[in-house]
DNA sequence: AGGTCGGCCTGGCAGC
DNA sequence: TGCTGCCAGGCCGACC
């Protein structure tokens, strides 16, 4: 599934070749990928505009258009954004929408499972959704082991449950949020409010040791994911607990297993992936 | 208000 | 072989 790291492989390599181009023409022809928007309306809207760059906030790749306008896109489930160099041999399977660029090649928005979406705000409208949805970005400098333990202060919720939420540490999805426990040697069903300062560094730690991990990788590719040029990336090779049940923890040898929290499958180690009990309330003085 | 759950959506695969 | 039914999960709205 395309989280941070996959989401910002497919920014890496984009970037550099549309800023500066112009969208030509965009033609949206899945209805879902523009909803509520009409889609003749939304291509309408973007083609002949110039690109500005290709950013990213969470798993949201937004392109920056001229005129202080971004089209924020989400690749959801099974999105692909790829960067098509003859759109007439590509194979057009699963196409929601496609952009032709003044340079005569395609970025083609592919969506096997159909939830991506798009959505043509101006900047300031932007933030706002942005804002009311995402946390913190992992690799800025506001995330730090102390912002963390404010946000998991008094929270009751699993820690697995704690790193899905966007609205905490932005980009942090079903794989990542496994390893960076893992990393953390924290057990996914622990109240997020019952980490000491250690627990917060080491989780501060292992999400930006894992995110890194997929980044050095070009991201994972258990099924879908694929690169802005079509290709796998190789994190999968290199998962420590996802998708592992029943093979030997790299750390202590225990058998890896599989539960559900929050309706997630969510892999751990039970020898080495410590339960933290909740917090007692300090008792008045 | 914080936490949980069902719905969206469909390809792929297990099981018969 | 071919059909059915279930699973995958990011995000959001409904509900407790």
């Amino acid at each position: 599934m395309p989280e941070l790291p996959e989401v910002e492989t497919i920014r890496r390599q984009l970037a550099p070749e549309v800023a500066g181009r112009v969208v030509r023409r965009l033609d949206v022809l899945d209805p879902l990928w523009s909803r509520p928007v009409d889609p003749a309306e939304l291509g309408a809207a973007v083609s002949g505009r110039g690109i500005r760059e290709m950013g990213r906030r969470g798993k949201y790749l937004l392109l920056r258009l001229d005129g202080g306008e971004t089209l924020a896109m989400h690749l959801r489930m099974t999105g692909n954004l790829l960067l098509v160099e003859d759109g007439e041999a590509a194979e057009a399977r699963f196409l929601r929408a496609r952009f032709e660029l003044d340079d005569g090649r395609e970025l083609w928005f592919t969506d096997a499972r159909r939830f991506g979406q798009a959505l043509l705000l101006g900047d300031e409208r932007l933030e706002e959704h942005l804002a009311e949805r995402l946390g913190l970005e992992p690799f800025s400098e506001d995330f730090t082991p102390a912002a963390l333990g404010e946000m998991a202060a008094g929270r009751s919720a699993p820690l697995k449950s704690f790193l899905l939420d966007q609205k905490g540490v932005a980009g942090v999805g079903n794989i990542y949020a496994d390893e960076a426990l893992f990393r953390a040697s924290l057990h996914p069903l622990s109240p997020a409010g019952s980490m000491r300062s250690g627990h917060l560094e080491d989780l501060h730690e292992g999400i930006l040791g894992a995110l890194r991990a997929g980044l050095d990788e070009g991201g994972a590719s258990i099924d879908d994911y694929r690169d802005a040029r079509g290709e796998r990336g190789t994190m999968q090779d290199e998962f420590l607990v996802h998708t592992r049940e029943g093979l030997a923890c790299p750390r202590c040898g225990e058998s890896i297993r599989r539960i559900v929290v929050s309706g997630r499958s969510t892999y751990f180690c039970p020898g080495c992936q410590v339960r933290l009990r909740r917090r007692r309330r300090r008792s008045r003085l």
